[in-house]
DNA sequence: ACAGAATGTCTAGCATTGCTACAATGGCGA
DNA sequence: TCGCCATTGTAGCAATGCTAGACATTCTGT
């Protein structure tokens, strides 16, 4: 009973995996509105309920993709960071890094910061993860900097902002770079 | 035939009107996801075709709304600055009140700037009222300045990013007035 | 004043959505 | 081999945005 439930489990394991790697291609290409959950079902060949076997619903199903792609984006802003000439080049490589994320996976990231997910932000049992990304923010600015969460928290919201106006139509998409340059300019001169 | 189909005129403007308030106070009290088109019909006493007589669909709607109250916040923002002490104080006016403005009026603020409409932000067309906001923002930095918009824009979109992270819950609501005090303090200072 | 045309409104319905109750199937253990 | 239990699919619900067609009401021309 042991190794028939273990090959089980894999099987298990393996289809939920399937249906979110499913469900982000779809998104990818065509958008998260074309996300159903009857498409979702037929894409993984399997029929609706089982989607609701493995998440509790199509939230939870954003929600696991949004986790995979933190991973992703606390990868490529950490290897922004790293490529940085200098520690007072960091906050630009890591900014230019969000938004590059931003535009390319904009699927990726509606799923992260714009649909609503079940995932707990800022709190305890906050995901690594998500962590993870934040943190790249906050080691943007000198340790001795005692403000460096707050710096973050803000530099994070006017990249967040221009990222979603910007791909919205609400603030024209062409100045970007000016903006991330008058974003550091601002941020990255003396601590305080 | 002139006097009757100005009176008829008149009705339908009326209930023009009628539609986009009630879409607004049942948005304001429950929430956009509870503005469906069947209990909006019910709520003005027409069925839901008049809806579409007099806008293309949902979205329209929502437009409408979200023009209204770029009046509102217009004014809003007019009112702090000119309230400031002096021109050092006229940013942390205007963010202060824009957030106030997104925290009073989630519906609102969600209807403007978040859900998608077909307003058309930045350009020739644009609304006055729209300008009206964002020249408000624009205001705030000294004329000399000659990249003011390119100022505006990236203290909006840091705003705006605070505003919506923090609503989502995906950074702490308790230090907005921080996150506030740091922006003002690093972009109201020196011009350039 | 009255028939016909145009305008406006409602009833009823379509296709789609997320989600679920229930039945049937099929592989497991005894 | 037989019965049981987990797993999966069929079919359906209520709600959504939106629309076609019938109905009534008002205006126009004789």
């Amino acid at each position: 009973m042991s190794a028939i439930s273990e090959r089980r489990e894999r099987e298990r394991a393996h289809r939920h995996q399937l249906i979110i790697t499913a469900a982000r291609e779809l998104a990818e290409t065509e958008g998260w509105e074309a996300v159903t959950t009857r498409r979702l079902a037929e894409r993984v060949e399997y029929s609706q309920p089982v989607l609701y076997s493995h998440f509790d619903g199509k939230d939870a199903i954003v929600s696991a993709v949004a986790l995979d792609a933190f991973t992703e984006l606390a990868a490529h802003l950490h290897r922004a960071r790293q490529a940085a000439p200098g520690p007072g080049q960091a906050l630009r490589a890591v900014g230019g890094a969000y938004l590059d994320f931003a535009v390319q996976r904009p699927a990726l990231y509606q799923a992260m910061f714009i649909l609503p997910t079940d995932l707990k932000f800022a709190s305890a049992e906050t995901p690594a993860p998500m962590r993870a990304c934040f943190d790249e923010f906050v080691a943007c600015f000198p340790p001795e900097n005692e403000r460096r969460e707050l710096f973050a928290e803000v530099t994070w919201s006017a990249l967040h902002g221009m990222a979603v106006l910007s791909e919205s139509g609400r603030i024209p998409s062409g100045w970007q770079e000016e903006r991330l340059d008058l974003l550091v300019t601002r941020f990255a001169g003396t601590a305080g």
